[in-house]
DNA sequence: ACGACTATCTTGACAGTGTCAAGATAGTCG
DNA sequence: CGACTATCTTGACACTGTCAAGATAGTCGT
């Protein structure tokens, strides 16, 4: 138990500091490194404290709850998932491509961080509005996303549907091909080996849709 | 707290027996009950084993774990939602009206059934391989899926893609419709009253894009 | 420089959790 | 009727989150 997080300790940098300097930071810094680890389930404040080396009601003055440090971890998470996202639209590119981009990146973030995806969309997570640092994270992601989606509408001049509509949905299907992905929905064992190619097809799928319902739209403009 | 959970009381059926009858099952509806009143996080063994009026290791001898008998209940769930999936392939009318319905149920069943959809698309949900009986009620429900898009498919005459694909992509869509909405994501608020609407207008998108994808296909015909 | 004062961390305790071992009880079969 | 098995109970264990009380270190007023 004890060797089964090596490198994870967290300690504070300047030793002579018997307060430990930035246990808050440290202890938001060690959860996620458990919880790569151990999974949600393993997330334990205990253990989290004993990892960063204090003792196991040191986080009790940094955190109100164990909710509370796991509101910290989920923003944590949507700030590194923001960045990514970000990163995409620094590609300059054909818009659609760019649209794939975010969408494969996005799941890419749920494949590559599993349980920390877990966490921030999964029933564990906790609930956004006793959390302002939560939500300020959840936000400036979803703002990311919606900025996005809005410049490539102007590239692929869309104009049937507003940007806000068109991000939840585009956010929607992303959201459940890394869900079904992430939390190992039953599939069946033939369609196993073609996951990925599937996931590629779903994007596409949806992607064109929405394109030609712009085109189709425009020809045929429709007051709803 | 021994008056929150006031009708659940499953007890045996027939007093004589010191040997509850049935426990298993009753132990199974019995989490159901709880679950749905106090969460995945609520959900605990020994609860269940005092609302089913029994010790609290009775449950020890039906279910080797507490996981397995989380995988029983998920399954139940799975067979639930078939049920209702299964109810849209009965109504007769035009095969877009039943896509729609299909997602509505779908995401129906999760805003309805809140904790059990958590429990079973969300990261206490057990790893099905483990569990044959989850397993194959998680497969029923799949191929009920499907069969109703095959059906559809043939319908529209939609024939650019497997039906596997499709049906895929669509509870791909689904799922991320749900999951955002039970998970309580982080939604601006602007868009909260009219997050129903952005609902059924994601779906609508969707599958236009696909009916629209698969015209688009049968004119100009792709190998790839 | 010295004594309050506060922030930070430790120690110890508590109820609640899942799980295991050992014993009690009831129904079944030879 | 006695052995046998399935089923359930009791008691214990380590582990969890949380709280109260005390110890420690840094800061500030005088």
């Amino acid at each position: 138990m004890d060797s089964k997080h090596p490198g994870i300790m967290i300690t504070p940098k300047d030793q002579s500091h018997y307060h430990h300097g930035n246990l808050r930071e440290a202890l938001i810094q060690t959860a996620l490194q458990i919880l790569a680890v151990d999974g949600v389930a393993g997330l334990t404040l205990r253990k989290v404290a004993k990892a960063a080396g204090v003792s196991h009601a040191a986080p009790a003055h940094h955190f109100k709850d164990k909710t509370a440090l796991v509101a910290s971890v989920a923003a944590e998470g949507f700030r590194i998932l923001s960045k990514e996202l970000l990163g995409v639209a620094d590609i300059h590119q054909d818009s659609k491509e760019q649209l794939i981009r975010l969408v494969r990146t996005y799941v890419g973030f749920a494949q590559r961080e599993v349980e920390l995806f877990r966490l921030i969309f999964g029933p564990s997570a906790p609930d956004y509005r006793e959390y302002p640092e939560l939500y300020e994270a959840g936000i400036e992601c979803w703002n990311t996303l919606v900025q996005l989606v809005i410049t490539i509408m102007k590239d692929q001049e869309i104009t049937n549907c507003e940007p806000d509509l068109l991000a939840f949905s585009l956010w929607a299907h992303t959201q459940g091909v890394a869900s079904l992905i992430v939390n190992q929905a039953v599939i069946p064992p033939h369609l196993i080996p073609i996951k990925g190619a599937m996931q590629d097809k779903a994007i596409e799928l949806l992607i064109d849709g929405i394109i030609a319902a712009s085109r189709k739209s425009k020809k045929t403009p429709d007051g709803e």
